[in-house]
DNA sequence: AGACTGGTGTTACCGCAAGTAACATGCGCG
DNA sequence: CGCGCATGTTACTTGCGGTAACACCAGTCT
C-alpha cells in the first residue's frame, strides 16, 4: 500500500544522509578527528538533533563516515592485489597504493586510524578493543583471505594466513605512519624496503663484524 | 645555600608525584584510557587542581604514565633482544615477551596504544601524528638501532634498518592487537607464525593450484 | 615574636561538547 | 478540515578539562 510512499521517504532520507556525510567529510578534512557535532551540523546548514536522528550518536556518524573511506581504500587495494603480475610486483603495488592514499589525504587517514573516541556517556566505558581501528582489522582479514586463497601453505595454512594478513597490514600501517610523519625517504624506497623485509632479507642478512648477529 | 631545602622539597614532590601516578595507574587499569581527571584525583584522595599543578594538563599526566610503562616494557624487550642465542631464537623471544606483556595487562596496553586524546583547548587542533603512539615509535627506533648495529645490510643499511624497525614493530603490534581480541591461537603458535613471516616463508610459499599465486 | 615565602589543599567557577526534551512547521491524505 | 509524520528549531542537562581565588601549614629571615 504505502510501498511507494515509504520508498520516496526512504530515498529522500538517504539523500539527506549522504549530504550530511559529505558535510561531515569536509569538516573532518578540515579539522581532523576532533571535529565537533556542532561544527558538522553547521557545515551541513542544520543543527545537531538532526544529526542525532540520522546517526544515533557520534560513534554512529563516525562509523558511517569511516565505512565510506574504508570501502574506497579497500577497493583500491583489492585492485592492486588482483593485478596481473607476479607476486612481488603485486605486493609492491599494494604497498604503494596504500602509501599513496594516506599521503594524499593525511587528515582522512588520521581520522580513520585514530578516531579519538572518548565515550563518556555516564558509566558505560567504551567497547575497548572492538571499535579501535576497524580499517586495520578489515584490511587484515581481507589480505588473509587473499593469502589463503592463493598460497599453498600446507597444514594450518588458514590460521597462518590470518596471522600473516594482520601482521603484514600492521607492518604497512606502522611504517606508513612513521614515514608520513618523518619523510625519511621516498615512497618508492619505502616500498622496496618493506617488500625486501617480507622477502626474507632479514633472515638472509649477514652478521656484522664483532659479535653475534641480531 | 638552599640546596638541601630544595632537595627535600623536591624529594617530597617526587614522592607525591609517584603516589599520584600510582593512583592514576589503578584508575586506568580499572576504567581504561577514558579515565577522567576527577576519578584519578578521587582515587588519589585529593582533588583536580593538584593533578594539574603536578602534570600541567591531562596530556602531561598521560605522558608521565605512559613513560613508566613504556620504559618497563622496553627494558623487557631489550633483555629478550640481547639474550645469548641465535637470531631466530631472539626474535621469537622478543615477540613472546611483547605478547606476554600485553596479555597480562590489556587495559594498560590499550591505554598506551590508544590514548584517545581529544585536544579541545580553544582553537588549537592537536599535533596530529607527533603524539599518536609514542610507544610504537620508540619501539621502532630502538629495534632499528639494534638491527643497524648488528646486521650487515650493505649500502643504505641505516635507512633500511629504520624502515624494518618500524615495520616489524607494526607487524607485532597489529598481530598482537588482533590476537588479543580474538584469541585465534596460542601465543606460541602466533610467535612462530610471525617469525616464519619474517623468515621469508611468504616469498617461498608455492602457488595454489588453479591460478597465479598471490 | 611577626612578616614572608612556597608548597599543599580546597571550593567554586568557566567554557565546551555530547546528547536530549519540547516545541514549531510544512506536507500528504482521509 | 484535522490527522499523522517527518523535519527542523531552541533551550536545556550533564559531564569533563581546565582555572581562578582563597585557606592552611611548614620553615626562614630580621
Amino acid at each position: 500500500m504505502d510501498t511507494t510512499q515509504r520508498t520516496d521517504q526512504q530515498r529522500s532520507a538517504d539523500r539527506r544522509r549522504r549530504e550530511l556525510l559529505e558535510a561531515a567529510d569536509r569538516v573532518v578534512l578540515r579539522d581532523g578527528p576532533q571535529a565537533s557535532m556542532n561544527a558538522i551540523a553547521a557545515e551541513a546548514g542544520i543543527t545537531k538533533p538532526i544529526l542525532y536522528r540520522h546517526f544515533g550518536d557520534k560513534g554512529g556518524l563516525y562509523a558511517a563516515l569511516a565505512k565510506r573511506h574504508t570501502d574506497a581504500l579497500l577497493d583500491s587495494l583489492r585492485a592492486a592485489l588482483d593485478a596481473p603480475a607476479d607476486r612481488r610486483e603485486r605486493v609492491e603495488a599494494t604497498l604503494d597504493t596504500y602509501l599513496t592514499a594516506i599521503e594524499a589525504r593525511p587528515q582522512v587517514y588520521r581520522f580513520l586510524m585514530h578516531p579519538a573516541e572518548g565515550g563518556q556517556p555516564g558509566d558505560q566505558g567504551f567497547d575497548v578493543g572492538k571499535h579501535s581501528a576497524p580499517l586495520l582489522r578489515r584490511m587484515g582479514e581481507e589480505l588473509a583471505q587473499v593469502i589463503e586463497e592463493r598460497l599453498d601453505l600446507g597444514p594450518g595454512g588458514q590460521r597462518l594466513a590470518r596471522v600473516w594478513g594482520h601482521g603484514i597490514v600492521g607492518m604497512m600501517h606502522a611504517a606508513g605512519d612513521w614515514w608520513l610523519g618523518e619523510r625519511p625517504c621516498s615512497r618508492a624506497e619505502l616500498v622496496r624496503s618493506l617488500a625486501d623485509l617480507l622477502w626474507g632479507r632479514l633472515a638472509a642478512a649477514g652478521d656484522r663484524v664483532g659479535g653475534p648477529g641480531f
